[in-house]
DNA sequence: CAAACGATTTTCT
DNA sequence: GAAAATCGTTTGG
């Protein structure tokens, strides 16, 4: 089934991050149906986290999104050329967001494989917040669409990851947040190949 | 209005 | 292991 609105609006992003594990993002860009399970995730806390685009309550055209009711999606554009997809959560005017840094391909591989211009499965195809959403054919312009549909959506199909299972760490490519880059906010299922290789956990 | 930079990935040496 | 690719957003003048 595909999660509610009341998924996403719980105030304890950490939590979200982590339920978020084993639940399935599907999209259907252009027509073209596409999922996998979601392995690896990261909570950005708002306000009072510095490794946050609204640290500080920082408030921009870009940053706009985060602002908004849990259950939309915020995709933005990294280094020139990437697409993170995060799922923004809380109350409207709370800026928390998950950043999904990994999925496993379920459905669609092989038009995954043709958006990556790739012919093989390899671990490289899904694993990585960029890699991910270059499969799924997510990009900027799905910023603010309802993770209700119809493009974008996640599912829970009855995954069920035990907290053993779950790997938690610190963040990827956030050194500049200084003390916040310390929180266990990164969480992964544990020996997960699409997990993606970004630092050490 | 100009300049620097980033929640990354790929490719080259 | 190092560096390039590449552009919207943000910041400074």
């Amino acid at each position: 089934m595909v999660l509610q609105e009341s998924f996403y609006t719980r105030a304890d992003v950490v939590q979200i991050a982590r339920d978020l594990l084993g639940k399935v993002l599907v999209t259907q860009v252009n027509g073209l149906y596409t999922a996998g399970m979601i392995v690896e995730t990261e909570a950005y806390a708002g306000i009072a986290d510095l490794a946050s685009h609204a640290a500080h309550g920082r408030r921009t055209n870009r940053t706009e999104v985060m602002y908004s009711k849990g259950g939309v999606a915020y995709v933005y554009l990294c280094y020139g050329i990437h697409h993170l997809f995060n799922v923004v959560t809380n109350a409207a005017d709370v800026p928390h967001a998950v950043l999904v840094r990994g999925i496993e391909p379920i459905d669609g591989i092989d038009i995954m494989l043709l958006r990556r211009n790739k012919n093989r499965l390899t671990p490289a195809l899904t694993a990585g917040p960029g890699s991910l959403s270059a499969a799924l054919g997510i990009t900027t312009n799905l910023t603010g669409a309802p993770l209700s549909g119809p493009e974008i959506t996640i599912e829970d199909r009855g995954i069920i990851t035990a907290d053993a299972d779950i790997v938690a760490g610190t963040r990827v490519g956030v050194g500049y947040a200084g003390e916040d880059a310390l929180q266990p906010y990164r969480f992964s299922v544990r020996g997960n190949a699409y997990v993606s290789k970004g630092k050490e956990i």
